[in-house]
DNA sequence: ACCTGAACACCGTTCAAGT
DNA sequence: ACCTGAACACCGTTCAAGT
């Protein structure tokens, strides 16, 4: 029979070298973003790149490098303050607010990044400055490790929140099941709750200032002098 | 041929009632403590109980219903300390401290919790506890709400952490690695941190007390009267 | 009703083969 | 060398069937 090509060719060989891991590495970082993390596949990755699954593999020994490669890539993005003449408090609050909008931005990243938090040159940089800046706002040596510990500790967790938050929230219906059940609740056994229900909707709802509420106090307790009484 | 029965006999069919939530909650539990989240598959949970697959079903819609159960499970055996005559700071630093107890020692079940932290009665309780301790101490209501959030941040933030970095750590020859790395970095151009290495190994080892600095930090920021100089 | 295996549409990855 | 599809061992879940 005199068959045309079929109506939809499967796929053209993509022409030779026309895929590196520079490529790899925007279309599954576009991906994420776009799709959230349960979407990152590598059929849907090689999909987006309009080549078959196995090529990917010619450039990354599998998925984790992948992730690694990612994860690296995300932490090299951080711009950090001008190493300013001003104090060290204000300059850590900017270093900690530059995490924490990387975060935010690359939330299906997240999670590759609370893994191996130590990679990628310019993420190494990030923790020398907040270290020097530490032991520059009066912190001895062991104070400052754990100041940026904690630090680190809390803006992974603020992002990680939020962006869970915010995943839930788009599906339909779900912030108006959770106003309800904060409604329903007895108000005689849950006094407080019931009563700052609206405040902590609220909370939940203006994402940066409630980071930089919690960053600040933060800040005051761990650097201002001792603790106060 | 003559054949015994198979060696192996795959499975006498389980006899009827002998599985319920409760059991399937159970193993679900004890396997995600045990082989952690990723081994966390309807076939492992139902070899688990001794059971075909899709005798779960009968009792759960699915995985998803059994992870919020799981996590509301677990909420409920936070333990609140005493009503106290005491401080409201020293009684809201041990409530906290119960959060973090039970999101470290279920560590693969941290995730399901940060999903949707509002389920169960007991859960409900402990916000409620936060909430009417954080309004004790005199913050006011919005503060209180935020500080509620940033303190279970804080929380989530730190035991993720934590629990990320010691199943990191199990993998043979991590800990070598990580410190192979540091002593290889260049002094001259990240000064803070590779003075400050033994430090943060440190801090990073010592978990409990690297959570009670950060808390007790978070604590006197928020708590203690203003943003102090 | 409660429990079962077979089957379906996915997943990451191995392998032998094309160019 | 780089890219390919088929195949393998997994996964959650649907379905028709057994008891």
């Amino acid at each position: 029979m005199s068959v045309t090509q079929p109506v939809r060719s499967p796929r053209r060989r993509a022409p030779r070298n026309s895929l590196n891991a520079d490529r790899i590495l925007d279309a599954a970082i576009a991906l994420l973003d776009r799709d959230g993390a349960e979407a990152f596949t590598m059929r849907a990755l090689a999909q987006e790149l309009g080549v078959g699954t196995m090529a990917v593999y010619s450039h990354f020994r599998g998925k984790d490098e992948i992730s690694d490669a990612v994860a690296q890539r995300l932490m090299d993005t951080i711009e950090l303050p001008r190493t300013g003449t001003g104090d060290p408090r204000g300059e850590l609050r900017e270093v900690c607010r530059g995490v924490y909008r990387l975060f935010t931005e690359h939330p299906s990243a997240l999670q590759l990044l609370t893994i191996r938090p130590l990679r990628g040159d310019d993420a190494i940089a990030v923790i020398d400055r907040m270290l020097d800046l530490l032991r520059r706002a009066g912190l001895d040596r062991t104070a400052a490790a754990r100041a940026h510990v904690a630090l680190m500790q809390y803006t992974v967790g603020s992002a990680l929140w939020n962006t869970r938050r915010a995943r839930a929230l788009c599906e339909e219906g779900v912030r108006d099941r959770v106003r309800a059940k904060l409604d329903a609740l007895p108000a005689d056994r849950y006094p407080a709750l019931v009563s700052l229900a609206p405040e902590l909707l609220c909370a939940q709802d203006q994402r940066t200032e409630q980071y930089e509420f919690g960053l600040d106090g933060i800040l005051d307790g761990l650097l201002g002098g001792g603790r106060g009484l």
